[in-house]
DNA sequence: ATCCTCACGTA
DNA sequence: CGTACGTGAGGATG
C-alpha cells in the first residue's frame, strides 16, 4: 500500500497553525527531508544488486542502502521531524517546458524496479511519511518543506543528490550531498558552498544556469565553468546584471553567452525549486516516531534485513524502554521464603492461572535456577532458592506438582527440565506462551518471550537477565534477580490472556491443549533420558574417516598438482572451471555450482579423476563432522541429550537440535556405521534395559495423500497392501504388476514423492535424467489414473487462497499470504509449501498424537521401557528387560490408531543392540 | 565477533 | 523449476 498524495487544491494550513518552534525539552525542531529517488539510486550503485537480492530473486540493493543510510542519518542527526518526498513518473513543469529535460539518462536498470516501491513500505513501517506531488518534482516539495520549516525558525537538513538544492541553503538550512555511495554524506553548509562554486548558495542556480547541469540535460554556456560563472555573478551582482549587461562581457566566451543566453534563461527558469507548493501533509505530521514494530519485524522479514531490525530496534529500543506504559507493569511483589506465607500466598491466588518464570544465572556447567517468580492477575510473588527453607521448599514442590494450580509458562520444556534436576515436578501446564504463540502464527522466526511481548503486546522486556549489563549490577552487589523474572511472567500471563481469543479464533485450543503441551513434557522426559552411545565406537569412526580424508585429500592434491582447501567452493570453481577448463556446471550467486549432483555430472561428462576424489573426501568430512558433533555432545551420563524444537518448523514437526539427531546417516554403508554407536544403555535405578526398538510408519505421507485426496485407486492400494509404487507403476504403464520393472518403479516412486512437494515435470525430469516431454507424459498419466489426486491438489492451492491457510488433519494451520502475491517466484514457492503442508503436518500430527498414546500406555501398564528419539516417522525406545513384546504391541497400536484414516496406518518395528540393528 | 553462503545430512 | 529442517566451514564484514 503506497502513501503517495494525490495533488490536493484546497491550501494548506497558514504557518499560524504549524507547532511550536520548540520542543518539550527547549531544543530546536531539526526536520530531515530526503529526496527519496535520488537517495535511492545513489544507494542502487554504491552496493552491488547480486549481493541483495531476496531468495525470491528480488533485488534489495537500494532499500537496503537507503534504510541504512537513514537509520545512519536518525542516529547523527537526531532529527525531530522526518519525511521523504518522492518524484513520481508523471511529467512535471519542467518536462513540459523543455521536453528534453532529465532526457538522455540510461534507462533504470532491471534490477531498481519495484525497490522505490519496497522503500516507501520501509517508510510506511516506520512511520515517516512519504510524500509526492502530481507534476512536481521531489526536489520542489523539499524546497517548500524546508523553506516553511525554516520559517518556522526549525533548522533543516535536506538530503538530495541534486546539486539543485544547494539553493536552499542559508543559516537554518544545510544541504546533505552525498560524495560516494551513501555513507559519506558530507554538510554543505553556506561556507563549504562558497568554498567549492566560489558563489553563496543563493546564487548558486545562477551559477548552475550558466555552466548547466548535465544531470538534468541542460546544457551551459560552452567554454564557461564555475570559475568564470562566478567571476561574472560577482561583477554584475547576478544572473540578471549579467544578462542586462551581455554586450559588455567580451572575448569569446562573451559570444558564447551571447548565443546561449537563451539557454540559459530557460535553464534558470527550470532549476528554480518550487517554495510554494500546496502538501497535503503538515510539519507536525512528519514528528519522529517509533517504527511500527510489528510492520517491521514482516517487511524485513521478508527483505531478509536482519542486520538492519537489530540496528533500527537498537536505534529506537532504549527511548522505547523508558515509555513502556504504566498499565503494563506486574503487581508489586512480595519474596517469600518461608513455608507459611509461601503457603497462605499460594493459597490467596485462589486456584487463579498463574504464570511461572525461573530465574537463572548461567553457571560453567550450565543453567542454575535461582528462584521462581509467580504473578497472577492481581498479585505476585518471587521464591528464591537461597535461603528457602525445608518447609517452605516441600510447599512450593507441592504447588509446582498440583494439577489443580493452573500454570502458565513461557517454554514449558526448559522449565521442567530445569526443575527436574533439583527434584521438583512441574506440572498444571494450562498454557505455554511459546507454543500458543507459534499456533498462531507458526512461521515466526523466533518465539522469545521478550519478542512476543514486543509484537503483540508493545511490552519492552529489555534485555534478557544474566548479559552484561546484568554482571556489572552483580559486581555492585545489588543485581535484582526477581524484578525481572516477576516482570517475564507478568508479562507471559499478559500473553496468554492475549493469546486465548486468538486461539479459539483459528481453532487451535484443542491442538495446544490435548496435543503440544501434553507433548512438551513427553518431549522433556525424552531429553533428560538422552539415548546412550558407544564412545569407543565413536573414536573408532573418527579415526577411520580421518584416515579416508587423508588419503582422498592427498590423491586429489597429486592430481592436480598442489594443495588447495578442498572444503572451499570458492578455491574449487578456480580449480575446477578456470585452471581445469571443466564444463561449466549451474549457476549459483557466487559462480558455478560445485555441489554432489553437479560433480556427479562432471563426472560422466569428463571422467576428470580429481573429482571422484573430491567426492570422497566431501563424504568422508561430511561424515567425521557429524562423528565429531556427536562425541562432543555426550554428557556426563554417557548418553547424548538431544532437543527438541517444538515451534521451530512451519508444518508442525519437530526439529532436533544440540546435536541434530533427526540427520543421523541411513542412506549409505559407512553413513550407517554411525548409527551403530548409538546403543541400548545400562539403566540405572534397578531397571535394566536389553534392547532398542525402532518403529516406524511406512510411506505415511502417501498415506495421507490417499486420505485427503480420497482416491480410490490409492485407497485401494493400500487396503490391501500392495506394494504401492509397483501399484502405481502397473497403473501407469499399464502393465501387470509383476511386470513393473526396477526403473519403472522408481521413476513412479519419485513422482509420488516429488507430488507431495509441488514437484513440476521440469523438475521431474531433471531428476529422473529424462526429458521434459517424458516427465510431462509422466505425470499426465498419473493423473489420469489418480485423478482425485489431481483434484485433491489443485483443491489445496484454491481452498489456501481463499481462506489464507491449509489446514491439517487436527486442524493446524499454516498462514500463506503470498499465494495472491504479484511476485510469480514468492507465489509458486507458497504454492508449493500449500501443497505440502497438510500433509506433512498431518503426518507431524499424527505421530505426536501416536507419542502421547505410547507414552500414555507405558505409563498406565507401569512399564519401564521408554521413549528416546523421533525422526519425524520412526520412534526410537528403549526397552526394559522383559518387556519387549508387550511394548512391540502397545507401540504398534499406539502408532497404528493414532488417527483414523481410510487407508490403514501401517508401522514396522524392529530390535537391535544399536540404532543401526533396529532398523529394519 | 558476527553474518551470510554453500554444501549436505535426514524425513 | 520439490517440502521441512540443522550444522559447520569458508569468507566477507564489522
Amino acid at each position: 500500500m503506497g502513501t503517495r498524495l494525490a495533488p490536493v487544491s484546497e491550501t494548506t494550513k497558514p504557518g499560524s497553525t504549524l507547532p511550536a518552534p520548540r520542543t518539550a525539552k527547549g531544543q530546536r525542531n531539526r526536520l530531515l527531508v530526503i529526496d527519496g529517488h535520488s537517495m535511492a539510486f545513489r544507494a542502487f550503485y554504491a552496493l552491488p544488486p547480486e549481493n541483495f537480492s531476496t531468495d525470491t530473486g528480488q533485488h534489495t540493493n537500494a532499500v537496503y542502502g537507503f534504510t541504512a543510510m537513514l537509520i545512519n542519518l536518525i542516529k547523527d542527526q537526531k532529527p525531530t521531524h522526518v519525511a521523504v518526498a518522492f518524484d513520481l513518473d508523471t511529467p512535471t513543469f519542467r518536462s513540459e517546458e523543455y521536453t528534453e529535460y532529465k532526457a538522455g539518462r540510461s534507462r533504470t536498470p532491471e534490477e531498481f524496479h519495484g525497490q522505490v516501491d519496497l522503500i516507501i513500505k520501509v517508510m510506511e513501517a516506520m512511520r515517516i511519511p512519504t510524500i509526492s506531488l502530481d507534476g512536481y518534482e521531489a526536489d520542489d516539495i523539499l524546497a517548500t518543506l524546508a523553506t516553511k520549516a525554516a520559517a518556522e525558525d526549525w533548522d533543516v537538513q535536506v538530503v538530495s543528490g541534486d546539486r539543485d538544492a544547494f539553493q536552499l541553503v542559508n543559516d537554518r538550512v544545510t544541504v546533505l550531498y552525498p560524495k560516494q555511495g551513501v555513507t559519506n554524506i558530507p554538510q554543505m553548509d553556506a561556507q563549504a558552498i562558497e568554498e567549492k562554486y566560489f558563489v553563496p548558495p543563493h546564487q548558486y542556480s545562477d551559477l548552475a544556469a550558466l555552466v548547466g547541469e548535465s544531470a538534468d540535460n541542460l546544457p551551459g554556456v560552452p567554454g564557461v565553468g564555475p570559475k568564470t560563472a562566478a567571476k561574472w555573478i560577482k561583477l554584475y551582482g547576478g544572473l540578471e546584471g549579467i544578462l542586462e549587461n551581455l554586450d559588455s562581457i567580451g572575448g569569446k566566451v562573451g559570444d558564447a553567452l551571447r548565443a546561449h543566453a537563451d539557454d540559459v534563461r530557460r535553464n534558470r527558469r527550470l532549476n528554480r525549486l518550487l517554495t510554494d507548493l500546496d502538501l497535503p501533509v503538515d510539519l507536525d505530521a512528519m514528528v519522529s516516531q517509533h517504527p511500527d514494530r510489528s510492520a517491521v519485524e514482516d517487511l524485513f522479514d521478508s527483505l531478509q534485513f536482519n542486520t538492519l531490525r537489530k540496528r533500527l530496534f537498537d536505534l529506537f529500543g532504549e527511548e522505547e524502554a523508558e515509555e513502556t506504559g504504566d498499565e503494563m507493569t506486574p503487581p508489586p511483589h512480595v519474596v517469600l521464603t518461608e513455608a507459611a506465607p509461601l503457603t497462605a500466598w499460594l493459597k490467596s491466588t485462589n486456584q487463579a492461572p498463574a504464570a511461572v518464570h525461573l530465574a537463572t544465572e548461567a553457571t560453567a556447567g550450565g543453567t542454575d535456577v535461582t528462584g521462581i517468580a509467580i504473578v497472577t492477575s492481581t498479585a505476585a510473588a518471587f521464591v528464591p532458592f537461597e535461603g528457602l527453607d525445608a518447609e517452605a521448599e516441600q510447599v512450593l514442590a507441592h504447588w509446582l506438582a498440583d494439577l489443580d494450580a493452573p500454570k502458565v509458562v513461557h517454554d514449558f520444556k526448559e522449565a521442567y527440565k530445569l526443575l527436574a534436576p533439583r527434584g521438583l515436578h512441574l506440572a498444571g501446564e494450562v498454557d505455554d506462551t511459546a507454543i500458543s504463540g507459534y499456533l498462531i502464527q507458526p512461521d515466526r522466526r523466533s518465539y522469545d518471550l521478550a519478542d512476543l511481548s514486543q509484537y503483540h503486546l508493545r511490552l519492552s522486556l529489555g534485555a534478557a537477565p544474566g548479559n552484561a549489563s546484568g554482571q556489572l549490577a552483580l559486581e555492585l552487589g545489588e543485581k535484582d534477580v526477581a524484578g525481572p523474572a516477576v516482570m517475564r511472567a507478568f508479562a507471559a500471563l499478559q500473553l496468554s490472556e492475549h493469546f486465548a481469543g486468538q486461539l479459539v479464533e483459528k481453532g487451535a485450543n484443542r491442538l495446544l491443549g490435548e496435543l503440544e503441551l501434553p507433548l512438551s513434557e513427553v518431549l522433556a522426559e525424552m531429553e533428560l533420558t538422552g539415548v546412550a552411545v558407544s564412545v569407543e565406537r565413536l573414536d573408532r569412526l573418527l579415526d577411520d574417516f580421518s584416515k579416508t580424508i587423508s588419503t582422498a585429500g592427498a590423491e586429489a592434491f597429486r592430481i592436480i598438482g598442489k594443495e588447495i582447501n578442498l572444503g572451499s567452493p570458492k578455491q574449487l570453481q578456480t580449480v575446477l572451471f578456470e585452471e581445469l577448463g571443466l564444463p561449466k556446471t549451474k549457476k549459483i550467486k557466487t559462480g558455478y555450482s560445485t555441489d554432489a549432483d553437479a560433480l556427479t555430472d562432471l563426472i560422466v561428462k569428463t571422467g576428470h579423476p580429481f573429482l571422484e576424489q573430491l567426492l570422497a573426501y566431501r563424504d568422508a568430512t561430511k561424515l567425521r563432522q557429524t562423528v565429531e558433533g556427536l562425541r562432543k555432545s555426550v554428557a556426563e551420563d554417557g548418553r547424548i541429550h538431544t532437543t527438541y524444537a517444538q515451534t521451530v518448523a512451519a508444518t508442525g514437526r519437530l526439529s532436533s537440535i544440540n546435536p541434530n539427531l533427526q540427520n543421523i546417516p541411513v542412506r549409505s554403508d559407512e553413513g550407517r556405521r554411525i548409527r551403530e554407536v548409538f546403543v541400548v544403555g545400562k539403566g540405572t535405578d534397578g531397571t535394566r534395559y536389553e534392547t532398542l526398538m525402532t518403529a516406524d510408519y511406512s510411506q505415511i505421507e502417501m498415506r495421507i495423500m490417499a486420505h485427503l485426496s480420497g482416491d480410490e485407486g490409492l485407497i485401494s492400494a493400500f487396503r490391501e497392501g500392495e506394494d504401492l509404487h509397483r501399484f502405481v507403476g502397473s497403473h501407469i504403464f499399464g502393465v501387470a504388476p509383476e511386470e513393473v520393472t526396477s526403473a519403472m518403479r522408481s521413476k513412479v516412486k519419485a513422482m509420488s514423492y516429488g507430488l507431495v512437494y509441488g514437484l513440476s515435470s521440469f523438475g521431474l525430469s531433471k531428476q529422473l535424467a529424462i526429458s521434459v516431454d517424458e516427465a510431462r507424459t509422466l505425470m499426465r498419466d498419473y493423473f489420469e489414473r489418480f485423478g482425485a489426486v489431481r483434484d485433491y491438489l489443485r483443491g489445496i492451492v484454491e481452498q489456501a487462497r481463499k481462506d489464507g491457510y491449509t489446514s491439517t488433519i487436527e486442524g493446524r494451520r499454516r498462514y500463506l499470504p503470498d499465494l495472491s502475491s504479484d511476485n510469480r517466484q514468492l507465489r509458486e514457492m507458497s504454492e508449493r509449501a500449500a501443497l505440502n503442508a497438510p500433509i506433512q503436518g498431518s503426518a507431524a500430527d499424527i505421530i505426536k498424537k501416536a507419542m502421547l498414546g505410547v507414552d500414555g500406555a507405558l505409563k498406565a501398564k507401569g512399564l519401564s521401557s521408554r521413549m528416546l528419539l523421533q525422526v519425524h516417522d520412526e520412534l526410537v525406545l528403549e526397552i526394559a528387560e522383559g518387556e519387549k513384546d508387550v511394548v512391540e504391541a502397545l507401540v504398534r497400536e499406539q502408532m497404528a490408531g493414532a488417527a483414523d484414516l481410510s487407508v490403514p496406518l501401517d508401522v514396522s518395528v524392529g530390535t537391535g543392540l544399536s540404532w543401526h540393528e533396529a532398523a529394519h
